[in-house]
DNA sequence: TTAATTTAGGACTAATTTAGTCCTGATTTG
DNA sequence: CAAATCAGGACTAAATTAGTCCTAAATTAA
């Protein structure tokens, strides 16, 4: 129930791009300022990259941008984005991985969170945390 | 932002009792009955015991039961008894354990997280799990 | 076309947390 | 007092998180 190291630094890059718009930054200004350790912040900007977060540019003037506009970037895609899907437990995603869900009756509860913390963190984009 | 194997024993171990309202019930059946590993679950009734959800008797003819009837048993104290406060991270709690928490323009988003969570999870008692 | 620069990706390691075990001691009952 | 049952602390094992490091693939510019 608490979110990682990983996507708190993934949300403080993605913070730090927001600001920067119109450039292409390098892991390496990005870790500097922002205190991230640098390999481990250029595996968070990969998987950013992935998802369509982030777009990167090899060689060079090389480094990364944002892909979208920062209020198209909710702290929800970041969070999807680095450590998976927001659920209290598996269950809530897929069934299968439980062989009681169906007669389990705390079942409804979970997926119910799992909509509810998802709903709230669709809402909140990059522009309203600038 | 899992739910733990332990708090879902937890909250098992709960439904078992809620069910044995009246008798006393010891580990040793617990954990045969809901699969729940005997010195695991041990521990986690002192957790429950500790924070006034269950009773425990010692001797001979001891156990443990539920110390209030089911509905005033909500599925927030089972996970708050064994997993701590329900945060998706510290800041949200104790602004002090986080320097930034004053600039941080995300802080008030756990915060809100927190509240809505907890607010849901309240709301759930285990007589509606019966 | 090649040297320098920058990300991509895989394999590895270290630290931390979760999930448990085990033993001894304290209570209670008959 | 003997048997049964929980209490609590110390310990261990497994899994996850948090990184590091190395080689390869692009890109740019001289």
């Amino acid at each position: 129930m608490q979110i990682t190291r990983e996507t708190d630094y993934a949300i403080r890059c993605v913070l730090y791009l927001a600001g920067k718009r119109g450039s292409v930054t390098m892991v390496d200004e990005i870790s500097r300022e922002k205190s991230i350790p640098k390999s481990f912040l250029a595996k968070i900007l990969q998987k950013l990259s992935k998802s369509g977060i982030v777009r990167s540019y090899r060689g060079v003037r090389g480094g990364f941008e944002l892909a979208r506009d920062p209020e198209e970037v909710s702290l929800l895609d970041v969070m999807e984005a680095v450590q998976g899907p927001v659920a209290m437990n598996a269950c809530a995603l897929d069934e299968s991985v439980c062989s009681l869900s169906s007669s389990c009756s705390v079942h409804p509860v979970w997926v119910e969170v799992r909509e509810e913390v998802e709903k709230l963190l669709r809402k909140k984009n990059f522009s309203s945390f600038m």
